[in-house]
DNA sequence: TTGTACGCGTTATCAT
DNA sequence: ATGATAACGCGTACAA
C-alpha cells in the first residue's frame, strides 16, 4: 500500500508512462478522450507525483526561491498567495526565505543550497540597486523584482508615487485642512525600501499642483500601538474640518478608533484616507487606496516563468496603479 | 563542464560509486586511506552532491520543516542558526515556513507539499497544545516543538518561569522601588504564545516570597517606538531609586536611551535588567539574561533527528536556563 | 573492505 | 498520438 506511481496510473489507464506524463505537463497533443481517462485514474489512485523524481529527471529543480522581509502584514500574506498560485499552475515549488538580516541574504545568495533548489529568484520589496551595481548578486540565475525596482532586472511593482498623488488630489479636493501621517522607515543602505518616501513625494507633488498646503505630517513606525499614540496626537493637534491622509491602513484604523473614543464624527468633520484596503476596511468604511497585490504577484511569477522557458529579451517592467476606493470615513457612498 | 557527480568522483578517485557514498553518509568502515582518497577527489572536484537524487533513491527527503512566527529578533536569528547548523551536519536540508497568518498554518499542515517535501517538523514558539488535542496535527509525522511546549511531543523550551523568577530574586536584593515592563502578546487561542506570561509569574512568584512589592508594570507592543514611548511613561512615574526589570532587552534599551537623555544616572540611582543578552547588550553594559538559544535550537534538532532514526520513546523535553549577566546597568563590573 | 548492479519515479527520445 | 526505453544521480543490497 505504497504511494502510488506513475506506473500504476498507467496501469490503471491502460497506456504507457509517457502518455501520463504527457498529461501532466499539458504536452504536445494528447487525445481528448485518453487524456479523461488518465485524468480520472489519477483521481482514483490520488495520485501525487514524487517532485524529487522529477527534478531529477528534468535536470530542473522546479523550484523558485522567495526572499521576503519578515513582515506580518496582509500585503504579504496576499503577496505569497499570488506567488505560489502561479507558480503551482506552472507547477514549480516554492522555498521561503524570510530576511531576518543582512548576513542571511548573503549566505543564501552565495551558498550552494539556494544553487541547487531553485531555478529562479524572486526579491520582494528591498531595492536592490545597489547589489545589482556591485555585481554581489549571480545574473546567471533568473530572477525578478517585486514590489520593488531596479534596473537591468525583471521587475513587477506598484506605482507609489501615483498612489500618493491620488491621495494628494483626493486630498485637495477637500475642505478644512489637511494633515499626513507616514510610516517610519529604516535605513540600510542595501536593504531600503522607497514604498514610503515615494507615496510622500507622490502625495506632496499632488499637493503642490492645487496650491495647497499640508497643516501637518506625523510619523509612526509600524505597529498597532504606536500607531494609537500618534492617531492621538494627530486628534489633538489637528484643526477641524480635517481631511487626514494615514499612508497604510493599520495608521487609519487607529485613527477611526481614537475618533470613536473622542466622539469625533467620521465622514464630516474628520475624513479618513487610508491605503491598502485590508480585509477589515470595507466593514469599517475606509476609504483606501486599493492595491491589486494578488495581480502584481502573479505578473511577477510570469515573467520570471518567461526567463526560465527561455525569454532572453531586455528586462521588462510592469507597472500596477492603486485604485481610490471612496467609503463612509470619507462621507462618501 | 556539467557538474561533476558521484561517478566523476569515482572515477577520479580510482574507486566504486559505492564507497564515494559510503564516505559522504560515514557509513560502515570504510579503510582510512581510501577515505581521504574519495575525500581529496571531493574536494579537487568540488563536487557536491545532488539533493533530488539521494531523495529519490533513499526513499526520503532528507528535508525538515521549520515553522516559525515572522518577528524580527536576535533570538529567531539564531534560533534559525542552531537548528539550521545541527540539520546540515545530519546531511538534513531545511524549509522555513514563516507563518504569516492562521491560514498558513492549516496550509502547511494540511496540504500534501509538505508530506513529501519534509521528513519531520520543527514548530517555534507557538503552543499547540489545543491544535494536538483536537488532533489536528498529523501526528505520524515527527516533530518537535522549540521555545515552546505541549503535552505528548518532544520539546526543547527556555524556561523563562525561572527567568522570571531569577530576575524577581535579583530585584529583590535591590533597594528602592521596583518596577517591571512586560510585552504585550496576542491572544489567539491557537497561537498564543507564553514566554512573557511564564516570565511574569516566575517574576512575580519571587517577588512574593521575599516579600517584596512590584510599585508599577507597564505594557509595550515589541517595538522600538512603543518601547521609547514606554519607557518614558516609566520614568515619568518612578520613584527613585528606582530597579526595573524588562522583560525584554529592547525595552531595555529604549530605558537606557531614555534614561540618557533625561540625565539620569544608570546603575546607582536607576537601574535596569533586561532579557535576552541582544549582540550589542555588552557594549551598553545592559544587565540582562542570557539564554542559550543556540543550544536549545541544537539540542531541539537532535530529538528530531532521534526519532528520524527510529527512536520511539515517550515524549522527551530538554529544559534549557537563563543565565543572569551582570554588567554596569545594574551597578556591577 | 570494496566494487557491481539494480532500483527509486520521473522526463525525454525515440520509434511506431 | 502513443508506447517502450534510456537516462537522471544516488543509495544499497549483494557478491567478491
Amino acid at each position: 500500500m505504497h504511494k502510488p506511481t506513475i506506473q500504476d496510473v498507467a496501469r490503471l489507464a491502460g497506456v504507457g508512462v509517457g502518455t501520463v506524463s504527457r498529461v501532466l505537463n499539458n504536452h504536445a497533443a494528447v487525445r481528448d478522450s485518453t487524456r479523461q481517462t488518465v485524468l480520472s485514474a489519477i483521481r482514483d489512485l490520488e495520485y501525487v507525483p514524487n517532485p524529487h523524481a522529477r527534478r531529477i529527471a528534468g535536470g530542473k529543480s522546479y523550484t523558485i526561491s522567495i526572499l521576503l522581509p519578515v513582515i506580518t502584514t496582509e500585503f504579504y500574506v496576499r503577496l505569497l498567495d499570488g506567488l505560489e498560485s502561479a507558480f503551482q499552475e506552472a507547477r514549480y515549488d516554492v522555498a521561503i526565505f524570510p530576511l531576518l538580516d543582512r548576513s542571511r541574504l548573503e549566505r543564501y545568495l552565495g551558498s550552494h543550497t539556494l544553487a541547487y533548489q531553485a531555478d529562479g529568484l524572486v526579491m520582494a520589496t528591498y531595492n536592490l540597486t545597489q547589489m545589482l551595481s556591485e555585481n554581489r548578486l549571480r545574473d546567471q540565475q533568473p530572477m525578478v523584482l517585486v514590489d520593488a525596482y531596479a534596473d537591468g532586472v525583471d521587475c513587477a511593482r506598484m506605482d507609489n508615487h501615483l498612489g500618493g498623488r491620488m491621495a494628494g488630489q483626493f486630498l485637495a479636493q477637500q475642505p478644512g485642512y489637511s494633515y499626513a501621517v507616514w510610516v517610519e522607515t529604516e535605513l540600510d543602505q542595501i536593504f531600503t525600501s522607497r514604498v514610503f518616501e515615494e507615496r510622500s513625494a507622490g502625495f506632496h507633488a499632488a499637493m503642490a499642483e492645487a496650491g495647497r498646503t499640508v497643516s501637518g505630517e506625523f510619523i509612526s513606525s509600524f505597529d498597532a500601538h504606536a500607531a494609537r499614540t500618534v492617531a492621538g496626537q494627530v486628534l489633538d493637534a489637528a484643526q477641524f474640518p480635517a481631511t487626514i491622509f494615514a499612508s497604510a491602513d493599520l495608521l487609519a484604523g487607529a485613527l477611526l478608533d481614537e475618533a470613536q473614543v473622542r466622539g469625533i464624527a467620521v465622514g464630516s468633520d474628520l475624513k479618513v484616507l487610508g491605503f491598502d484596503d485590508q480585509p477589515w476596511a470595507a466593514a469599517r468604511g475606509l476609504s483606501t487606496l486599493h492595491q491589486p497585490v494578488e495581480a502584481m504577484a502573479y505578473e511577477a511569477a510570469t515573467l520570471l516563468l518567461a526567463r526560465l522557458s527561455g525569454y532572453r529579451g531586455p528586462p521588462r517592467v510592469r507597472t500596477f496603479e492603486p485604485r481610490l476606493v471612496l467609503r463612509s470615513s470619507t462621507g462618501d457612498s
